[in-house]
DNA sequence: CCTACCGATCGGTAGG
DNA sequence: CCTACCGATCGGTAGG
C-alpha cells in the first residue's frame, strides 16, 4: 500500500541528505558525489532525479519552506494576543532555524545566493508567503502600541536577529531555545506588563 | 620616499580587488584567476603574495577588521551617553556593513565558514576585540536599565539585527544608513525619553 | 539507476 | 612576478 509515495522516497532521500550536507559544508563544499554516496547511489544517479546541483538546492528550500508555513500560519491565524503570538511565531522559527534534524532552513539562509536567478525566483513565492504571516504579525504589535518603528523595517532586523542565531547557537551551550525566545521577546517588546 | 609602502601595493591592491569579487560573488564563486585579473597578474601571480586562496580570504577579513576598530574603540571609549554611545555604534557599524565600496565586513560575514580552522582562530583574536566592544557598550545599556535581557544574548540578538542587514539592504531603496541606524536604536530601546 | 566517461575548471607549483 | 604546466576534482551526460 501506499505506493506512490515508495516510488518517491529515493528523491525524498537525497533532499534529506543534501540538507544536512549542505548544512554542515556548504553547498560549494558538497559535492554531487557526496550526496549520492550518503544514499548509496553512484555518482552520476543523482541526475536521474535532478537537472542540476542546483536544483537539489531549490529543492532542499523549498522542502523547508513549505514544512514550516503550516504551524506559522496556524499561529498568525490564532486568536492568540499580539504579544502571545509574536512569542510563538519566534519560538517556531528557531526551531526549525536552530532545532536538532532541521537542516532545510539553515541551507536556505546559508546558500541563498547559490540559488541561480530562475530558481531564487521560484523558490522567493514560498518566502514571500513566510515573510508575509511575519509582517502581518508585527503589523499587529505596532497596531497595539507594542513596538515602535517602521513596520518594514522592524520586521527585518527581527527576522535577522532570530536568524543570525544560526552562526552563534551551539546546541547544549548556553540558553536552550525556549530561554532565547524569551529573551528575544522582551528585549523587543520590553517586560510583560 | 615612502618607498616601504609601494612596495607592499600589489598585495594591498589584491586583498582590495578580492574584497569586491569575494562580496560579489562569494569566495566559492571566485577562482583566483578572477582576482589575478582584476589585478592585471597572470594567474600563478597571487600565490607569490599568498600561500593560499583561503589566505587571501583571511587577509580581506583582517583589513576589514582592523580598518573598522579604532572607530568602534573611539565610540567606546567616548563620552557619549549610553543611548548616544549605542546610536554611534550602530550607525559606524551600518556603514562597514553596507557603505559603498565597503566590501571587507560582508565577506567575513558571509563566508566565515570557508576559513579554515587555523586561519578562523587567527581571525577570531580581531573579531574578539570588535565583539567585546559591543559587549562593554550592552552592558551600560544594562546597567542604565535601557535594556532588558540577558547580557550576551542581548548583545548577539543585537548585532544579528545589524548584520542581516548585509542581505537586504539595496543601496537607493528604502531607508538610508542614518534612518535604518534610527529605526534600531528606537525598535531595541523604545523612543527617546 | 548504473557504467563509463568527458570536458572544463581550478588551486597550486617549479623554474626562471 | 611570468611561463608553462600538472593533478585532481567535479558537474553532468550517453547509452543501456
Amino acid at each position: 500500500m501506499n505506493q506512490t509515495v515508495a516510488v518517491d522516497n529515493r528523491r525524498a532521500d537525497l533532499v534529506r541528505v543534501a540538507a544536512r550536507l549542505f548544512r554542515e559544508r556548504g553547498f560549494d563544499g558538497t559535492t554531487t558525489r557526496d550526496i549520492a554516496e550518503a544514499v548509496g547511489m553512484r555518482s552520476g544517479s543523482p541526475f536521474y532525479h535532478f537537472k542540476s546541483k542546483q536544483e537539489i538546492l531549490a529543492a532542499v528550500m523549498e522542502e523547508g519552506l513549505t514544512a514550516g508555513l503550516p504551524a506559522a500560519e496556524a499561529i498568525a491565524e490564532s486568536a492568540l494576543s499580539p504579544r502571545e503570538k509574536f512569542q510563538a511565531l519566534v519560538r517556531a522559527h528557531l526551531e526549525i532555524v536552530l532545532g536538532e534534524g532541521h537542516d532545510f532552513i539553515p541551507v536556505l539562509l546559508y546558500d541563498w545566493r547559490r540559488l541561480t536567478p530562475e530558481l531564487r525566483e521560484r523558490v522567493q513565492v514560498l518566502r514571500d508567503r513566510y515573510d508575509q504571516l511575519w509582517q502581518d504579525v508585527v503589523s499587529e504589535l505596532l497596531a497595539a502600541g507594542l513596538l515602535r518603528s517602521d513596520s518594514a523595517v522592524a520586521r527585518l532586523l527581527l527576522m535577522g536577529a532570530i536568524n543570525y542565531s544560526v552562526l552563534w547557537y551551539k546546541p547544549g551551550q548556553g540558553l536552550n531555545l525556549d530561554q532565547i525566545a524569551e529573551e528575544a521577546v522582551s528585549m523587543f517588546l520590553g517586560p510583560q506588563p
